[in-house]
DNA sequence: CTCCATATAAAGAAGATCTGAATATAGACG
DNA sequence: CGTCTATATTCAGATCTTCTTTATATGGAG
Protein backbone atom coordinates (compact mmCIF):
# COMPACT_ATOMS: atom_id res chain seq x y z
CA UNK A 1 0.00 0.00 0.00
CA UNK A 2 1.43 3.67 -0.86
CA UNK A 3 1.11 6.54 1.34
CA UNK A 4 -1.53 8.17 -0.57
CA UNK A 5 -4.21 5.26 0.10
CA UNK A 6 -2.71 5.11 3.48
CA UNK A 7 -3.88 8.24 4.36
CA UNK A 8 -7.30 8.15 2.09
CA UNK A 9 -7.83 5.28 4.21
CA UNK A 10 -7.23 6.46 7.51
CA UNK A 11 -8.94 9.69 6.72
CA UNK A 12 -11.55 7.69 6.29
CA UNK A 13 -11.95 5.62 9.09
CA UNK A 14 -13.86 7.91 11.67
CA UNK A 15 -16.34 9.17 9.14
CA UNK A 16 -17.65 9.22 5.47
CA UNK A 17 -15.80 12.62 3.52
CA UNK A 18 -16.39 13.33 -0.08
CA UNK A 19 -12.62 13.88 -2.24
CA UNK A 20 -12.19 17.30 -1.76
CA UNK A 21 -12.71 17.20 2.15
CA UNK A 22 -10.18 14.13 2.16
CA UNK A 23 -7.42 16.19 1.08
CA UNK A 24 -8.05 18.69 3.50
CA UNK A 25 -8.25 15.81 6.36
CA UNK A 26 -5.44 13.93 5.40
CA UNK A 27 -3.51 17.17 5.31
CA UNK A 28 -5.02 17.96 8.89
CA UNK A 29 -4.05 14.68 10.23
CA UNK A 30 -0.22 14.76 9.26
CA UNK A 31 -0.01 17.73 10.95
CA UNK A 32 0.73 19.42 6.89
CA UNK A 33 2.80 17.02 5.69
CA UNK A 34 0.42 15.03 3.47
CA UNK A 35 -0.89 16.80 0.61
CA UNK A 36 -2.73 14.43 -1.58
CA UNK A 37 -2.85 15.41 -5.27
CA UNK A 38 -6.58 15.53 -6.81
CA UNK A 39 -5.23 13.39 -9.40
CA UNK A 40 -3.83 11.13 -7.45
CA UNK A 41 -7.20 11.00 -4.72
CA UNK A 42 -9.70 9.81 -7.37
CA UNK A 43 -8.22 7.47 -9.27
CA UNK A 44 -7.23 6.18 -5.60
CA UNK A 45 -10.94 6.28 -4.71
CA UNK A 46 -11.78 4.37 -8.03
CA UNK A 47 -9.32 1.69 -7.24
CA UNK A 48 -10.36 1.66 -3.61
CA UNK A 49 -14.05 0.86 -4.42
CA UNK A 50 -13.32 -1.58 -6.97
CA UNK A 51 -10.92 -3.24 -4.71
CA UNK A 52 -13.89 -3.12 -1.85
CA UNK A 53 -11.68 -1.16 0.77
CA UNK A 54 -14.29 1.80 0.19
CA UNK A 55 -17.69 2.44 -1.04
CA UNK A 56 -19.52 5.64 -1.93
CA UNK A 57 -21.74 6.68 0.69
CA UNK A 58 -24.25 9.03 -0.76
CA UNK A 59 -24.36 12.07 -2.95
CA UNK A 60 -24.99 16.28 -1.73
CA UNK A 61 -25.13 19.02 -4.39
CA UNK A 62 -23.84 22.28 -2.23
CA UNK A 63 -23.55 25.41 -4.15
CA UNK A 64 -24.30 23.10 -7.85
CA UNK A 65 -21.26 21.23 -7.17
CA UNK A 66 -21.77 17.77 -6.57
CA UNK A 67 -19.94 15.88 -3.02
CA UNK A 68 -19.10 12.25 -3.68
CA UNK A 69 -19.07 10.87 -0.24
CA UNK A 70 -16.99 7.84 0.28
CA UNK A 71 -17.05 5.57 3.59
CA UNK A 72 -14.35 2.88 4.95
CA UNK A 73 -15.60 -0.64 4.22
CA UNK A 74 -15.09 -3.23 7.57
CA UNK A 75 -12.47 -4.93 4.80
CA UNK A 76 -10.78 -1.49 4.39
CA UNK A 77 -10.72 -1.35 8.56
CA UNK A 78 -9.12 -4.64 8.37
CA UNK A 79 -6.53 -3.53 5.42
CA UNK A 80 -5.64 -0.37 7.36
CA UNK A 81 -4.92 -2.59 10.61
CA UNK A 82 -3.15 -4.85 8.78
CA UNK A 83 -0.71 -2.20 7.29
CA UNK A 84 -0.81 -0.46 10.53
CA UNK A 85 0.50 -3.48 11.90
CA UNK A 86 3.19 -4.17 9.08
CA UNK A 87 5.00 -0.64 9.15
CA UNK A 88 5.18 -1.05 13.03
CA UNK A 89 7.33 -4.00 12.34
CA UNK A 90 9.35 -2.29 9.81
CA UNK A 91 9.57 0.58 12.40
CA UNK A 92 10.52 -1.41 15.04
CA UNK A 93 13.57 -3.37 13.22
CA UNK A 94 14.74 -0.35 11.52
CA UNK A 95 14.88 1.37 15.07
CA UNK A 96 16.92 -1.64 16.32
CA UNK A 97 19.50 -1.97 13.37
CA UNK A 98 19.93 2.20 14.00
CA UNK A 99 20.54 1.49 17.20
CA UNK A 100 23.02 -1.29 17.08
CA UNK A 101 24.72 1.23 14.22
CA UNK A 102 24.90 3.76 17.24
CA UNK A 103 26.08 1.21 19.70
CA UNK A 104 28.38 0.08 17.35
CA UNK A 105 29.94 3.46 16.51
CA UNK A 106 29.59 5.35 19.26
CA UNK A 107 32.45 3.83 21.67
CA UNK A 108 33.10 7.12 23.54
CA UNK A 109 29.94 7.10 25.11
CA UNK A 110 30.93 3.44 26.41
CA UNK A 111 33.90 4.80 27.85
CA UNK A 112 32.57 7.93 29.59
CA UNK A 113 34.17 8.49 33.34
CA UNK A 114 32.06 10.32 36.13
CA UNK A 115 34.96 12.54 37.04
CA UNK B 1 10.97 5.74 0.17
CA UNK B 2 9.15 2.95 -1.03
CA UNK B 3 9.59 -0.40 1.23
CA UNK B 4 12.48 -1.86 -0.59
CA UNK B 5 14.30 0.72 -0.84
CA UNK B 6 13.44 1.28 3.19
CA UNK B 7 14.37 -2.55 3.64
CA UNK B 8 17.80 -2.30 1.80
CA UNK B 9 18.62 0.94 4.21
CA UNK B 10 17.34 -0.97 7.20
CA UNK B 11 19.48 -4.07 6.29
CA UNK B 12 22.96 -2.01 5.54
CA UNK B 13 22.75 -0.08 8.82
CA UNK B 14 25.05 -2.53 11.03
CA UNK B 15 27.58 -3.63 8.72
CA UNK B 16 28.61 -3.68 5.32
CA UNK B 17 26.83 -6.07 2.77
CA UNK B 18 26.55 -7.28 -0.77
CA UNK B 19 23.36 -7.18 -3.03
CA UNK B 20 22.84 -11.05 -2.42
CA UNK B 21 23.44 -11.16 1.21
CA UNK B 22 20.99 -7.87 1.35
CA UNK B 23 18.53 -10.30 0.19
CA UNK B 24 18.77 -12.72 2.69
CA UNK B 25 19.12 -10.22 5.27
CA UNK B 26 15.94 -8.25 4.16
CA UNK B 27 14.36 -11.48 4.44
CA UNK B 28 15.72 -12.82 8.14
CA UNK B 29 15.10 -8.96 9.37
CA UNK B 30 11.08 -9.34 8.44
CA UNK B 31 10.60 -12.99 9.34
CA UNK B 32 10.22 -14.04 5.90
CA UNK B 33 7.54 -10.99 5.04
CA UNK B 34 10.29 -9.00 2.57
CA UNK B 35 11.69 -10.74 -0.38
CA UNK B 36 14.19 -8.51 -2.27
CA UNK B 37 13.72 -9.28 -5.92
CA UNK B 38 17.06 -9.10 -7.78
CA UNK B 39 16.51 -6.42 -10.70
CA UNK B 40 14.55 -3.91 -8.07
CA UNK B 41 17.82 -4.67 -5.38
CA UNK B 42 20.76 -3.45 -8.03
CA UNK B 43 18.48 -0.81 -9.36
CA UNK B 44 17.94 0.25 -5.78
CA UNK B 45 21.32 0.22 -5.28
CA UNK B 46 22.51 2.47 -7.77
CA UNK B 47 20.00 4.71 -6.83
CA UNK B 48 20.73 4.78 -4.08
CA UNK B 49 24.38 5.48 -4.28
CA UNK B 50 23.96 8.58 -6.45
CA UNK B 51 21.86 10.19 -3.87
CA UNK B 52 24.60 9.05 -1.28
CA UNK B 53 22.69 7.35 0.80
CA UNK B 54 25.08 4.59 0.49
CA UNK B 55 28.52 3.91 -0.64
CA UNK B 56 30.55 0.83 -1.87
CA UNK B 57 32.67 -0.28 -0.07
CA UNK B 58 34.68 -2.91 -1.11
CA UNK B 59 35.26 -5.75 -3.91
CA UNK B 60 35.74 -9.36 -2.84
CA UNK B 61 35.86 -12.56 -5.11
CA UNK B 62 34.78 -15.82 -3.98
CA UNK B 63 34.57 -19.00 -5.68
CA UNK B 64 34.85 -16.84 -8.93
CA UNK B 65 31.88 -14.61 -8.12
CA UNK B 66 32.35 -10.80 -7.68
CA UNK B 67 30.68 -9.64 -4.20
CA UNK B 68 30.48 -5.75 -4.45
CA UNK B 69 29.78 -4.16 -0.42
CA UNK B 70 27.87 -1.18 -0.13
CA UNK B 71 27.45 0.57 3.11
CA UNK B 72 25.58 3.00 4.64
CA UNK B 73 26.75 6.44 4.93
CA UNK B 74 26.49 9.29 7.85
CA UNK B 75 23.41 10.65 5.15
CA UNK B 76 22.36 7.84 4.64
CA UNK B 77 21.42 6.44 8.06
CA UNK B 78 20.47 10.02 8.65
CA UNK B 79 17.54 9.51 5.74
CA UNK B 80 16.72 6.63 7.33
CA UNK B 81 16.38 7.64 10.73
CA UNK B 82 13.56 10.39 9.24
CA UNK B 83 11.58 7.55 7.29
CA UNK B 84 11.05 5.71 10.25
CA UNK B 85 10.20 8.73 12.55
CA UNK B 86 7.56 9.77 9.42
CA UNK B 87 6.46 6.20 9.38
CA UNK B 88 5.88 6.18 13.05
CA UNK B 89 3.72 9.35 13.02
CA UNK B 90 2.09 7.93 10.14
CA UNK B 91 1.15 4.83 12.49
CA UNK B 92 0.30 6.79 15.54
CA UNK B 93 -2.55 8.30 13.31
CA UNK B 94 -3.98 5.17 11.96
CA UNK B 95 -4.41 3.97 15.16
CA UNK B 96 -5.72 7.03 16.34
CA UNK B 97 -8.52 7.20 13.79
CA UNK B 98 -9.01 3.56 13.99
CA UNK B 99 -9.68 3.85 17.77
CA UNK B 100 -12.04 6.33 17.43
CA UNK B 101 -13.77 4.30 14.94
CA UNK B 102 -14.24 1.44 16.47
CA UNK B 103 -15.64 3.56 19.89
CA UNK B 104 -17.99 4.81 17.36
CA UNK B 105 -19.28 1.80 16.57
CA UNK B 106 -18.79 -0.24 19.62
CA UNK B 107 -21.36 1.26 21.30
CA UNK B 108 -22.54 -1.63 23.19
CA UNK B 109 -19.44 -1.65 25.39
CA UNK B 110 -20.39 1.61 26.40
CA UNK B 111 -23.47 0.56 27.98
CA UNK B 112 -22.50 -2.23 29.45
CA UNK B 113 -23.51 -2.68 33.29
CA UNK B 114 -21.82 -4.72 35.35
CA UNK B 115 -25.07 -7.49 36.79
C1' DC C 1 25.12 -34.65 -15.40
C1' DT C 2 21.62 -31.98 -13.72
C1' DC C 3 19.91 -29.20 -10.10
C1' DC C 4 20.54 -25.76 -6.65
C1' DA C 5 22.72 -21.92 -4.28
C1' DT C 6 25.51 -18.12 -5.07
C1' DA C 7 25.97 -13.36 -7.43
C1' DT C 8 25.15 -9.67 -10.62
C1' DA C 9 23.04 -7.27 -14.78
C1' DA C 10 19.80 -5.52 -18.01
C1' DA C 11 15.49 -5.05 -20.76
C1' DG C 12 10.60 -4.47 -20.71
C1' DA C 13 6.14 -4.20 -18.39
C1' DA C 14 3.22 -2.85 -14.74
C1' DG C 15 1.18 0.31 -11.59
C1' DA C 16 0.61 4.16 -8.45
C1' DT C 17 1.61 8.68 -8.11
C1' DC C 18 2.57 13.41 -9.87
C1' DT C 19 1.92 17.35 -12.93
C1' DG C 20 -0.87 20.29 -15.23
C1' DA C 21 -4.94 21.72 -17.32
C1' DA C 22 -9.94 21.86 -17.90
C1' DT C 23 -14.57 22.75 -16.07
C1' DA C 24 -17.96 25.10 -13.00
C1' DT C 25 -19.92 28.24 -9.37
C1' DA C 26 -20.25 31.10 -5.17
C1' DG C 27 -18.40 34.60 -2.42
C1' DA C 28 -14.93 38.11 -1.28
C1' DC C 29 -12.39 42.05 -2.40
C1' DG C 30 -11.38 46.28 -4.51
C1' DC D 1 -18.11 45.07 -12.45
C1' DG D 2 -14.16 42.09 -12.77
C1' DT D 3 -10.79 39.26 -10.79
C1' DC D 4 -9.24 36.15 -7.42
C1' DT D 5 -9.88 32.40 -4.27
C1' DA D 6 -12.14 28.26 -2.42
C1' DT D 7 -14.82 24.46 -3.58
C1' DA D 8 -15.12 19.92 -6.29
C1' DT D 9 -14.20 16.57 -9.79
C1' DT D 10 -11.97 14.68 -14.12
C1' DC D 11 -8.53 13.45 -17.50
C1' DA D 12 -4.17 13.07 -20.22
C1' DG D 13 0.65 12.43 -20.05
C1' DA D 14 4.98 11.90 -17.64
C1' DT D 15 7.74 9.93 -14.02
C1' DC D 16 9.57 6.71 -10.97
C1' DT D 17 10.08 2.50 -8.55
C1' DT D 18 9.29 -1.98 -8.57
C1' DC D 19 8.38 -6.53 -10.76
C1' DT D 20 9.22 -10.03 -14.17
C1' DT D 21 12.05 -12.39 -17.01
C1' DT D 22 16.17 -13.59 -19.00
C1' DA D 23 21.13 -14.02 -19.24
C1' DT D 24 25.63 -15.15 -17.43
C1' DA D 25 28.89 -17.79 -14.41
C1' DT D 26 30.62 -21.48 -11.08
C1' DG D 27 31.03 -24.67 -7.20
C1' DG D 28 28.95 -28.37 -4.72
C1' DA D 29 25.27 -31.81 -3.93
C1' DG D 30 22.74 -35.71 -5.40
Amino acid sequence: MREPTFWILTALATEPRHGYALIQEADRLSDGRVKLQAGTLYAALDRLVDEGLVQPDREEIVRGRARRYYRLTDDGATALDAEVARLQAGVNTANAQLSARRFGLGQATAGLVIA
